[in-house]
DNA sequence: TGTCAACCAGCTTTCGAAAGTTAGTGTCAG
DNA sequence: CTGACACTAACTTTCGAAAGCTGGTTGACA
C-alpha cells in the first residue's frame, strides 16, 4: 500500500512533506516555496509542484495563483466546524460500522486498542506533547473502529476529517491538562460498546470523545495563538 | 469566481476538462492520454498533468502510476454507498439551512426556483435526456437550498458528493420514464418546507427526492451497461 | 514630508524534449 | 499448438531553464 505511492517520484515527495505537515515539522500558515522544497526534498521544481497539488486536493494545503503554497491556516472558527462536522459525520460512520462489522471487524479493533493502551502518553523528556508512537496507535484504533463501516463514501470522508482535525490536535499546546478526563477510559467504553454491539451507544459516546478532545485544543489554542514565524523544527 | 481559476493555465484546462467530464463529453473509464489531451485543448504535457492531478483529489478522474489516467468508471455498487452517503449528510446540511438561512439566503432559494421552474425540461429535438439548460438551474436550485448551511466543512462535503452523483445522472438514459412521479411538484414542496422554515420536513423531503432519483438511475443504468468505447461526443 | 511611478529581486509558472516504463506484437524453441 | 522471450511503439514521467508575475523598495517630484 506505501510502495504504491513510491513508484513514482512525485508520490514520494507527496508522503514525505504530508507526514512533515501532520508531523509539526511545517508550522501551519507557512509558506512553501519551490526552491526550498526542491532543495530539502532532492527533487525538481516539477516534482514538487505536482505533490503540493495533491495535498491541496486534501485540504492540508492552500494555493493562490501566482503568490505560492501554503500549510492551512489554523482558525478557530474553521476549528468549530471541522468538530461539528465530525460528531455528525464520524459517529454516523461508526453506528453503521458496529452494525456491519464481521468478527475480523472485531478482532482489528480489539487488537488497536490493545496496543493504543500498552502505549505510553507521555515520553520522559517531553510533557508537552504525546508521544508520536501514542498518537500513532491512537489514529490506528479510531481507524480500525470505522473500518467496519460498508459505505466506503461515508468512510473516506470521515477518515478525511479526522485526517484535518488531527494538524488541530498537533498543534494544541496542552495537552493533559485536563484532570477531571480519563482519555483511556474513553477508549476502553468505545472498544465495549463496539464489540457488545451496541451501535447507539457507540456512537454517544464517539461523540462526547469528539468533542471533548475539541474543547481541549480550543482551549490550548487561545493561549499560545498561531506563531507562522517559526522555521522548521529540526 | 470563475476567473481566479482562468488566471493560471492549468486552471483553465482544469475546467475544461471538468466541464467535459461533467457534461458527458468524455465517457466514465476512458482513458485520458497526455498526446490527446494537449492537443485537444492547445496546451503543453505539464498543464494537462496539473489538471489531471486536480481532478483526481475531486474524484472525477483515477490515476494509476505508469498507465495513466482515466475518467471514473461508475458502477453500482458505487452508486448505492453514494446515494445513502447523500441522503444522510444532504439532508443534514438542508436541515441545518433551513435552521440558520437569513432572508437573503431565503430570497435567493425563492429565485433558483422560479428560474428552475420556468425553464423546459426536454428540449424539443431530444426527449432523452434534459437540456443544459435544465441541469444547470437543477444544480443551482439544489445549491441554493443548501448555501445557508453555517457549516462550511460540512457544504463542501455535501457540495462534493452531489457532484459526483451528477456523474451518474448524466450517463443514466431513462428519463422521463417515471409515470408516477412529479419532480416540479418535489421541488415545489422543498423550497415550501424551507421557506417556511420546517427544517425537518425539508430534510425529510430531501431525503426522498434523493432516493428516488437514484432509483431512476440504477433503472436506467441495468438497461444500457457503461460503454467504453465511443469516443468523444462533437 | 508624502505620494506615486518605475525598477528589481525572487518567486511561480510554463514548456517540451529526453529518459524510463509498460503493454502489445511477433518470433522461435519445445 | 503452446509458452516464453525479445523487440517495438506509444505513453508516462522527469527535468530545469526561460518567461511571466508580484510585492516591495528606491528615488523623483510636489
Amino acid at each position: 500500500m506505501v510502495k504504491s505511492e513510491e513508484r513514482t517520484r512525485p508520490g514520494g515527495v507527496y508522503e514525505r512533506l504530508r507526514a512533515d505537515i501532520l508531523g509539526g515539522r511545517l508550522v501551519p500558515g507557512q509558506r512553501l516555496k519551490f526552491p526550498e522544497l526542491s532543495r530539502f526534498y532532492r527533487t525538481s521544481v516539477g516534482a514538487a509542484r505536482e505533490a503540493l497539488t495533491r495535498l491541496v486536493g486534501e485540504g492540508l494545503v492552500q494555493s493562490q495563483p501566482h503568490q505560492g503554497y501554503r500549510v492551512v491556516p489554523l482558525s478557530h472558527e474553521d476549528l468549530a466546524d471541522l468538530t461539528y462536522a465530525r460528531v455528525e459525520v464520524e459517529s454516523r460512520v461508526l453506528y453503521l460500522s458496529v452494525l456491519n462489522g464481521d468478527m475480523h471487524w472485531e478482532s482489528q479493533a480489539v487488537a488497536a486498542h490493545h496496543l493504543l493502551d500498552r502505549t505510553p502518553y507521555f515520553s520522559e523528556d517531553d510533557t508537552a506533547h504525546p508521544t508520536d508512537a501514542w498518537a500513532a496507535a491512537h489514529t490506528a484504533f479510531h481507524r480500525a473502529l470505522l473500518a467496519g463501516c460498508p459505505n466506503r463514501r461515508l468512510l473516506a470522508t470521515a477518515l478525511g476529517l479526522r485526517e484535518e482535525a488531527a494538524l488541530y490536535l498537533q498543534w494544541s499546546v496542552s495537552f493533559g491538562q485536563e484532570p477531571d478526563r480519563d482519555v483511556a477510559a474513553e477508549h476502553r467504553a468505545l472498544l465495549d460498546a463496539a464489540t457488545a454491539r451496541e451501535a447507539e451507544r457507540a456512537a454517544e459516546l464517539l461523540r462526547d470523545h469528539i468533542a471533548h478532545t475539541a474543547q481541549l485544543v480550543i482551549r490550548g489554542a487561545s493561549d499560545e495563538p498561531n506563531t507562522v514565524e517559526a522555521g522548521r523544527r529540526s
